[in-house]
RNA sequence: GACCCCUUCGUCUAGCCCGGUCUAGGACACAGGGUUUUCAUCCCUGUAACAGGGGUUCAAAUCCCCUAGGGGUCGCCA
């Protein structure tokens, strides 16, 4: 089985073409002589971005999908870049034109224009009107000696065009509602609808698997082939199958971009997705396992995953559910793979890390909660942050005018200096407050957290302590005694 | 406007092809409870959907028709 994945390089690989690789590499793997084909599409060459191109090498690798053919690598059916494959297009639309499937037309784009206008409001649909169909050599002498360049249009046939997507099922179009489309602009470069065909074809191309955003592109290109097969012989030219993959909405349900947040793969990584997570999302994004199970390896997607299983309706993107696969990879990571996977989102910062082992300390208290990488600098804002006692919202003062507060916090700092500091060593004091005060549970532990990190929530408070260090603790609650307690302590 | 595609819990989906096993299953999210000093983790419980209307049938989420809504295409973009 040979598929291939297609985009055109003009910005970041988007989560919905990730997708579409992600399908057609999973599909080439399944056997051992499947191949996935990677083809640049830049026919455009005002919207090409070279930048592009090498972001879509380097998203693909990140995701784990490698090629078998591709630009970079080269193969059997070179050029893999449309950009350079010029001249056989312009081969193969010489060779519909002398075979009466294609015409020139001299139209220039304001004609056109006026004329769709003009059909539209008529009612009529707004295709081309084939006015330089029968034009005579000497009317088209004429035109080029005005200086117009023209462009080739595929002369489409009557009747009606069906196949059976393996998403959608049977589809029917009938080619009178289709134009004669362009397949060499002016410039004798080649349009999208052309190109594809071209390329599919001589690439052996078995199954191509893409956005649905294409299909009512694909009655235009099975017309092609159509015409290639009466030209080359129909044993020569086979119409690959086509699975037509819906497209991934943002949650408010209008086609998945960038205002719906970080959509590119590119952004996936920066924020600290895992590229395994990503993997499964996008994979389970309109299908799921006959085991109902969510989390699921690469080989397991390799083996389970079913292009006409897929699921025809658009998928709704979840960034909450996307969150929860993330964590649930993060947690296979080990100790020291999580420290340093979230340690350059910490280094972004600015923050003095330069004790690593206690920032990794750090880490290893909070990583359960951490759901993707960024994710880290909010939970670790508390061991960075100034000591400001301005910053006591009505909650936490709450806390501290409990009328046991202040005896916790007085009795805790006394207590402190001169406890073992370990572990034990910490809890035994805070037990000791409990049973000489009869304090207990959150009128024990509420306050000295409050006093000593200006947090309500954190993680495990002896831990935190311990972090922190005897002196700088010692220092915080030393302030808080005074500044806000207003008791002098020594 | 024409043509094509789509429509099950808030979200991703199972079931639909081959009507009864569906008082519609799972997951995420949410709510409640338990564990935990708190948060998170973990465990348990719960809320919640067949777009609407007609048919066919003993029986319809499943088959047929219509309507509505959403999306796509109609480019010298891909």
């Amino acid at each position: 089985m040979r598929v291939r994945f297609a985009p055109s390089p003009t910005g970041d690989l988007h989560f919905g073409n990730a997708r579409t690789a992600i399908l057609n590499w999973i599909v080439a793997r399944k056997t051992e002589d499947g191949k996935f084909i990677l083809r640049i599409e830049d026919t455009d060459k005002d919207r090409n971005d070279p930048e592009a191109e090498k972001g879509i090498y380097e998203a693909l690798k990140w995701l784990g999908i490698d090629w078998d053919e591709g630009p970079d690598i080269g193969g059997p059916f070179h050029p893999y870049r449309q950009s350079e494959s010029f001249d056989i297009y312009q081969k193969y639309a010489s060779l519909l034109k002398e075979n009466g499937f294609a015409y020139e037309c001299f139209c220039t784009e304001e004609e056109l224009e006026k004329r769709k206008k003009k059909a539209l409001e008529e009612g009529r649909p707004p295709i081309y009107d084939r006015k330089c169909l029968y034009l005579s050599e000497e009317e088209k002498q004429k035109l080029r000696e005005q200086g117009r360049k023209p462009v080739l249009r595929f002369f489409v046939r009557e009747g009606e065009v069906r196949f059976n997507d393996k998403i959608k099922g049977d589809v029917v179009f009938e080619t009178k509602n289709i134009s004669d489309f362009i397949i060499l602009r002016s410039d004798g470069s080649p349009t999208y609808n052309f190109a594809v065909v071209i390329d599919d074809f001589r690439m052996k191309i078995d199954l191509v698997i893409r956005g649905d955003d294409h299909l009512a592109n694909t009655p235009k290109q099975i017309l092609v082939y159509e015409a290639l097969s009466k030209i080359l012989g129909e044993d020569k030219v086979k119409i690959p199958e086509f699975a037509h993959i819906p497209m991934i909405l943002g949650p408010d349900r209008s086609k998945l971009s960038k205002r719906h947040g970080a959509v590119s793969v590119k952004r996936a990584k920066e924020k600290g997705y895992l590229p395994e997570a990503l993997f499964n999302y996008l994979s389970l994004l309109g299908w799921s396992s006959p085991t109902g199970e969510e989390i699921l390896s690469k080989e397991r997607l390799i083996k389970e995953v079913e292009i006409d299983r897929i699921s025809s309706a658009a998928a709704v993107f979840d960034f909450t559910k996307l969150n929860w696969i993330n964590q649930e990879y993060l947690k296979k990571l080990s100790d020291r793979e999580f420290i340093e996977f979230v340690w350059p989102f910490l280094e972004k910062t600015g923050w003095d890390l330069s004790d690593r082992k206690k920032v990794e300390k750090m880490i290893l208290l909070v990583r359960d909660g951490v759901s993707f990488g960024e994710e880290i600098v909010k939970y670790l804002e508390v061991f960075f942050k100034e000591f400001d006692i301005t910053q006591l919202n009505d909650k936490l003062k709450e806390v501290l005018d409990w009328e046991s507060s202040k005896i916790v916090i007085e009795e805790f700092y006394k207590k402190l200096k001169d406890a073992e500091w370990t572990k034990e060593g910490v809890f035994a004091k805070i037990k000791e407050i409990q049973k000489e005060n009869k304090i207990k549970g959150k009128f024990l532990y509420m306050p000295i957290r409050v006093a000593t990190t200006l947090e309500e929530h954190g993680p495990d408070l002896v831990e935190v302590i311990l972090i922190f260090g005897k002196d700088e603790i010692l220092k915080r609650l030393k302030i808080i005694l005074k500044e806000y307690y207003k008791i002098e302590v020594d």
